[in-house]
DNA sequence: GTGAAAGCGCTAACAC
DNA sequence: GTGTTAGCGCTTTCAC
């Protein structure tokens, strides 16, 4: 490396384009050019142009660009929490994607707190992102509202609902149960229980409560029994008591961290799965495949959603123009935690 | 909520501060003094602005606030990845302790590449971020150059090394493989061997082997057999095979994920831990305790981590001063998948 | 207390 | 092709 505070800039912050225009002896306008990659600018100059921006060390203040050009070049998201690996996977595919197409992520976790999602749309308007993602579809007035009025473009994610009235990048939470239930019950499965995630303020839980209703009662069948637990292998194993003392031969868990601890429940007391009871779970995390027995679950593309998110996102700018939505499928895995009986 | 575009900013775009002075029949320093909460306005006054704010549904420009201040109010975070739950905990905890404190956060991630790396972090500087976290201790000259020219105040998580040069939030990563060696040796386990990480590029990885193999020592023995594997559980159970026929007593492995793989493999080959074969992980994820059987590891403070980094880069700002480290500690967490011998 | 004016670092017309 | 001139939307002296 070079040393940097070359002469020029004498006095003190951070290098700035005009320092450069002054010591290439050109207008800010032609750095701007060559920065920017405009092609009315002569090689020659061009190169000068490069070495002092080199010489000086000078890096672009992208705030001031974003100003001058009302373009932030940002996407936003907030998203319930990151330590759940569906959401995690999902913004990490978010962002390369973004990244990829020359767009930032600015990120911010809402703890599942509608109230606090609202106070955090707020800002990221405020930050002036140009696109956002959200997850699921229920979230305060307040929330809609400033989203409407600032004309703010974004995807909800993590569901598929036509009649949201948003634009959804996800799947149908309760259509994914269908499947589900319609697999354990052509098992053999009759008495079905479900140990679903909490479904306050959370309506991906309660698209598969329901889609879990749904499709039972289609099959002349109601839920054996039913209880919700928080997002936890520990709190699952203690939720599911009550609902193993039912005497469930089938047990739908509201997703796979849930369904572990009813795995570890069930065989505490002695009871063995698939041929006792049944257990299910929903998400596909990388573990499920190997546990003992290996859980018959559904896939959520979590890396494609991410994805698809920001490509919606981005392409609706780019295009000037509203998000679309777009619809992923669900895939259901059937592994040893489920027999046919 | 009351209808938005009312009179006033008769033309396009968002309403501005000039949009609400004009309004409320003031100038716009007064606009930005009620706003900043400045103590020199006549509360008659602040409340006609306040008014003209709700009126016009005004949400101030962060960007042209941030410009005019030299204070971004945003920091910065590359990773390598979101998909390790030890990562995104500390995220999660890193983005709460940030926005506690007023701050928003730019997060990106490398890839465990070393020349993305160096490009994020000089984007991050480009976006001016006033605070950076990045992980490890391992990186390009390109990147310290970047960082030391711009004076960018950062913190190195996930490591701490006080001969590394930069701040370090994190433990020692050797040194907390010396009491899961001490532990597994105390056990009475002779034949060591471990499945790490892969170590290129990373430092954790190396540091973690590197102080198996010195504690090892230590104690007269060497590693009985050794190889690495990439972070799943598929690829681990591959990479065990070759161990596993070594005829060690005892796994360490470079992290639970790892461990996992070995203990489906270690069970497939009918050996019995912790009776034919002790197995040992290191992270202490919330799944390593519900395990059959639980595992034996090193527990890891990502939540403490991401706060601690904030902390100690928000501090550093707001005090006007360099970056400090911060020690945070391991702890053996000793389960069933170890015993006395 | 409040307003006028001068920027923050950049881009975008518009001249030349 | 290149320079000049206005801003982008905000904060911050400095007068009054």
């Amino acid at each position: 490396m070079t040393d940097k505070r070359d002469n020029a800039n004498s006095g003190t912050g951070p290098v700035t384009q005009a320092d450069v225009a002054r010591f290439a002896n050109v207008s800010t306008a032609t750095v701007s050019r060559v920065l920017n990659g405009s092609s009315l600018v002569r090689p020659k100059v061009r190169e000068t142009v490069e070495q002092a921006i080199a010489q000086l060390g000078y890096v672009p203040n992208e705030g001031a660009r974003a100003l001058a050009r009302r373009r932030s070049n940002t996407l936003g998201a907030i998203i319930p929490t990151l330590n759940n690996a569906m959401f995690a996977a999902g913004m990490n595919a978010f962002e390369e994607e973004a990244r990829q197409n020359g767009y930032g992520l600015f990120i911010s976790v809402s703890n599942y707190d509608a109230a606090q999602e609202s106070f955090l749309i707020r800002q990221m308007i405020e930050r002036g992102v140009e696109g956002l993602l959200l997850v699921g579809n229920t979230r305060m007035d307040e929330a809609r509202d400033l989203l409407q009025q600032s004309a703010m473009r974004h995807v909800c994610a993590w569901a598929y609902d036509p009649a949201a009235g948003a634009p959804n990048v996800g799947f149908d939470n309760a259509k994914a149960m269908y499947d589900l239930v319609d697999h354990v019950v052509d098992c053999g499965y009759r008495k079905i229980a479900m140990l679903a995630a909490m479904q306050a303020g959370n309506d991906r839980a309660q698209q598969r409560v329901q889609g879990v209703r749904a499709r039972l009662a289609h099959h002349g069948l109601k839920l054996h029994a039913f209880a919700e637990t928080r997002y936890s292998v520990q709190w699952a194993k203690k939720a599911v008591v009550r609902i193993l003392s039912s005497g469930a031969d089938a047990i739908i868990c509201g997703n796979d961290v849930i369904a572990y601890g009813v795995l570890s429940s069930v065989k505490a007391k002695a009871l063995t799965v698939p041929r006792d009871i049944a257990v299910v779970g929903f998400d596909d995390l990388p573990l499920s495949a190997d546990l003992d027995p290996a859980l018959t679950t559904v896939r959520v593309p979590a890396h494609q959603m991410g994805q698809r998110a920001a490509l919606e996102l981005l392409n609706a700018i780019e295009e000037d123009r509203d998000v679309r939505g777009y619809q992923l499928e669900t895939h259901l895995v059937i592994r040893d935690s489920t027999m046919q009986l």
